[in-house]
DNA sequence: CGAATGATTGACCCCCTTCAAAAGCGGTGG
DNA sequence: CCACCGCTTTTGAAGGGGGTCAATCATTCG
């Protein structure tokens, strides 16, 4: 049934991994444990619209861009998954959307055909990828939000806490563990316009940034909520 | 449970809808006719953010604008809701988005409660509930491609082919049940690039606006299709 | 019919894009 | 270990598209 409605879901949340006490009998992630490994180079595709959809992952490390290709060429990146993050998720034969690492990485793979059955039989599963859908939904529309933002400032501002949010390590500082162009094809924008507007909101002394602007320190956080608009 | 999950879905669509062959035994459709009906004026408020959530409203008429305000009171359209569409389901006690009414119409009223009630114990209504929330997710993204577009014209595009996939009666006409303002505020640019770039589409000879702006005429769909990028 | 609301069009300005160049970092091989 | 090479980032200057402000026109509704 599953596989009879054209939809893809692109990535989910393991519910487990957000609410941890949530342990119960139709477990996604204890179901997970058991699949092989694969390794990630930087720009390598997990997978690509059109390919058959054999596999569903899930991220060990690194992260991967969900992104859709226009017909002009230009990719428009929808999301970033981290690890615990399910990518390939979905209902159609094949993917309708691309998935590729942003850096070295690693996904746990699993059959999709199986995953699927499970959920058919199992009303508890059931519940579980209906409100992962729903966290996927609520991060999509506030990348909506940020992206409908005018300026560039705010679209960054609002990336940063959604990073801070995800990543979730130390509280004021941020791994960019991927290139300007991803960035800038998520919100929307230009690699030369993200750069200088990191570079205007470490001015502002809003941000640092150092090692080789791949780690942000976020030095006002209630600043940066401000410059959001969220 | 599943009011212990603070996710809003916003709208969802009743699956039967858009999959007439698949009445079964856990029918949204079916139990959602005996609820009672409310009348709305145009920008009246189906419910607003922060409102406890009562119910879960059907479109019945109109179109309904769903929408989150930001801090600095603009507003930021997430979506359109047409007949048949359902808002205000979720999974927190209060709203966290807002719907407005762009013009006249009715909504279907349903207690949340029990809706959510049915959904823990049957599970292929919350299948349903999955698939209906995929759907959506997979609107939104549309919508995010099409906002993080560059060009005026391409958002434009994308809109006019989305709402046709919607409205769906004469497939050479849209109605845009909706001022220019809640179009801007969808596609993230003002009313007056709105009703420049319908100017400029009809310069072109891609479309035909009539009777005070509220009908389009699609001329030329392939090139609308091309402009769009999608 | 008249007031109010919404749509359209024009002029100007700012921010982002585009084009271009230089500098930094990482990786590889000698 | 260092030097070299490619990729990425940063920064600069110029141009364009959409925002803003403002006026006119159309439509709706009381």
């Amino acid at each position: 049934m599953l596989a009879s409605h054209p939809i893809e879901i692109g990535h989910i949340v393991v519910p487990a991994r957000r609410a941890p006490g949530q342990a119960g009998s139709g477990d996604l992630a204890e179901r997970m444990r058991s699949a092989s490994i694969r390794k990630l180079e930087s720009k390598e595709h997990v997978f690509c619209e059109g390919d058959p959809r054999i596999h569903v992952f899930q991220v060990e490390e690194g992260v991967i861009a969900i992104y859709k290709t226009l017909s002009d060429g230009r990719r428009r990146i929808i999301d970033f998954a981290y690890p615990g993050d399910l990518i390939g998720l979905g209902a159609g034969k094949e993917h309708i959307l691309s998935a590729q690492a942003t850096c070295r990485g690693k996904v746990r793979c699993h059959s999709a055909a199986s995953l699927e059955a499970l959920a058919e039989s199992d009303a508890g599963l059931a519940i579980k990828l209906y409100r992962s859908v729903c966290q996927e939904l609520e991060a999509t529309r506030d990348l909506l939000v940020a992206v409908g933002q005018r300026g560039a400032v705010e679209r960054l501002a609002s990336f940063l806490l959604a990073l801070r949010r995800k990543d979730a390590k130390d509280p004021d500082t941020v791994r960019l563990a991927m290139r300007r162009s991803d960035i800038a094809d998520l919100l929307g924008l230009t690699i030369e316009t993200v750069s200088r507007t990191l570079s205007k909101l470490r001015a502002m002394r809003v941000i640092d940034v150092e090692q080789g602007g791949t780690t942000v320190t976020l030095r006002d956080i209630p600043r940066l909520t401000e410059l959001s608009n969220a």
